[in-house]
DNA sequence: GATGAATGAGTCTTCATTCAT
DNA sequence: AATGAATGAAGACTCATTCAT
């Protein structure tokens, strides 16, 4: 019988682990630090311990936590039915993931990056993250196997191969934007699309209606 | 050791750089401590603050040299003459790339992700970096360009467009590799070669079976 | 130890401040370690840097403090009305200076001269204290004026100069007390005393014998 | 039979010495480094090892040269005969500590004053330069004794009382000008000889001719 | 005899974490 | 449950001194 509800206790795990994406946005999951953690929290040092064990283990929540989240939100265009055009489902896919760029007081474009570079020395983190983005690639793979269905691919095409590409195509979409910041969703895409209709001479991308 | 030769002071020099890029590589941007670069080193404290003036300025020195090193590298295949197909160009310049990943006891890839994570966080970094960059896909835009004249795009792509998708294959390439590290250059290019004009209705024959 | 009151924290302070103006006086200001401070407070390293915020800032205070105090101190004696004679003033300000010596776990003689040294060669530290010993010697100066008028210095003195004069008689004082350490205020009062007059043709008489 | 001559040996001895004195003058006794000496001698850093044995014994042997030196410049003053008067015995060797302000690229007063702080919290310095003072201190009494026989000084005044005053008046002489820089020996000794001359109705200084 | 590269102990400062109140 | 004062290990950098050439 707690003495506050678990609704409280949530909100504020959720507060606390909010100031820890935001502070690894602003400073990098190396940089980031508890004291900046404990000041965009609002909160004081103590209670923020109370919240998370430690630092690492508070940012393997933030970070395990937006992920996750993120996953969710581009899963429906991985199983839809029928399968959009590989440049349509590009598209549709770094959308998403450009509507993530502000939201929550983070940008989850720059947080992803800095979770790839901090995971490339924190095996524990690498384990942690990697399976995600396998798991992700598989789903591109089983598109790729659709498009190939569809005819929209050569038939002596490896889907895995495929599904590889298009996985380039988002991360690099990410860190592009998030380092040179003069790229969108839709200029990407229709240069995406340019390459895929490569050959054709109809105008680009929306030509396989 | 007195009066040694400038080609002794200058091994020195790329003795504690290399130290550096190992120890980057290894712990990260902001995770590479003094004591990893000297350990690594096989020097002093003492001797290798002799060969650079702070952390700070031997990490930039090791990085600038690096991406120096990598552009030459990549330079020749974006103003061949004639200029390859998209899906070879990019084989090309990932082949490249991953040949850059295990030598010299670093691997430029990963080196190349810390880099771009640490940027977020560190304007001056980013100031230092972004043109690299900007500049390389420049020259993509240019390659696009060339394979629009040659027909190898539609005509009324943008070749900027283009180029910013190809620069976000070459970039997710490397985190892909870094990250994951089962995809390989031939593998991701024969993927992106079967998203290759497989739009179009000219293509290689096996759409709309 | 939360919530602790305003008067915990000014006496954690003063703890620290007086830590350093021990180590001043043991070591010097340019010898001074953070680690004798720390040693000497009884505090650990985290704790004395949560009420300073370097060990430059924490000299600097525990600087000021002490010479504001001083002067503080010795004021009155310069503002008196009636003024004593000048041997009289040297007398009670050197005494003051002497019960300055051992209060507080420091010698405030012994940090001044310290300070003089380290202002020599740290020009800020000397914007800081020069304007003090000035307007001390200006007090000084406004004592001759005084002495002047009451027909004790003869009538073309220059106050100025006879200020400049006693200040020196009292920096001395401190220098030839904390180096060689066996004058007293008293004895030295006594020598000025001897001194002060004996041109005098009309002085006590025990002259021309 | 050394390989060069023992006035080369010397001159180089100097030279370093010199080097010495001006890092303390500009830097401080305990703020002088072996890398600003090893500069302004302009010599290498084995060189400079090969004439002083340590950082402590080139400084001991700068000071106590310089120290020396000054000694020997100050003490026909207090041995002539006729002794003049108390003033004019300060006058002259203030104006002799003044004329050492500038002289061989280090000014002995601030060299001076930074051996005093050194010697605080050194004590083998200090046994090393006290008996300087002392001594000097016991040729200032004989003045004084010399001064009271001359019914220059009450008959009931304490010599020794009276050298220490003069003293203070030297060594404040030293911290004022080092300090404040505003200060002049002609101006210092006219306001003592105007305490000196106080009660009288004649004018200042010259008046026991 | 001269040189200066190499050394490593010592110094300042930060920061994750604990625990008494 | 909340607070924030206290802790100390770890990190960046300096500098007196040595010694191979």
């Amino acid at each position: 019988m707690p003495r506050v509800s678990d609704a409280y206790l949530a909100a504020r795990r959720t507060q606390v682990l909010d100031a820890v994406r935001a502070c690894v946005d602003r400073d990098g999951l190396q940089g980031a630090t508890m004291e900046g953690i404990i000041q965009i929290s609002g909160l004081s040092t103590g209670t923020v311990y109370k919240y998370i064990r430690s630092k690492d283990e508070g940012i393997e929540a933030a970070m395990s936590t937006a992920l996750e989240g993120l996953t969710a939100e581009l899963l429906p265009f991985l199983v839809a039915d029928p399968m959009p055009s590989p440049p349509e489902v590009v598209r549709q896919l770094t959308s998403t993931l450009e509507s993530f760029s502000q939201r929550e007081g983070f940008s989850l474009l720059r947080v992803a990056m800095h979770g790839w570079s901090a995971a490339l020395s924190n095996p524990a983190l690498l384990e942690k993250t990697a399976p995600t983005y396998r798991a992700f690639r598989d789903l591109l793979t089983a598109a790729a196997v659709t498009w190939q269905e569809n005819g929209e691919l050569p038939a002596d095409a490896d889907p895995a191969e495929v599904g590889a590409a298009v996985l380039s195509l988002l991360m690099g979409f990410a860190a592009q934007v998030a380092l040179l910041g003069d790229t969108t969703a839709e200029s990407q895409s229709r240069g995406f699309a340019a390459l895929y209709g490569a050959g054709s001479t109809t105008s680009t991308g929306r030509a396989e209606s």
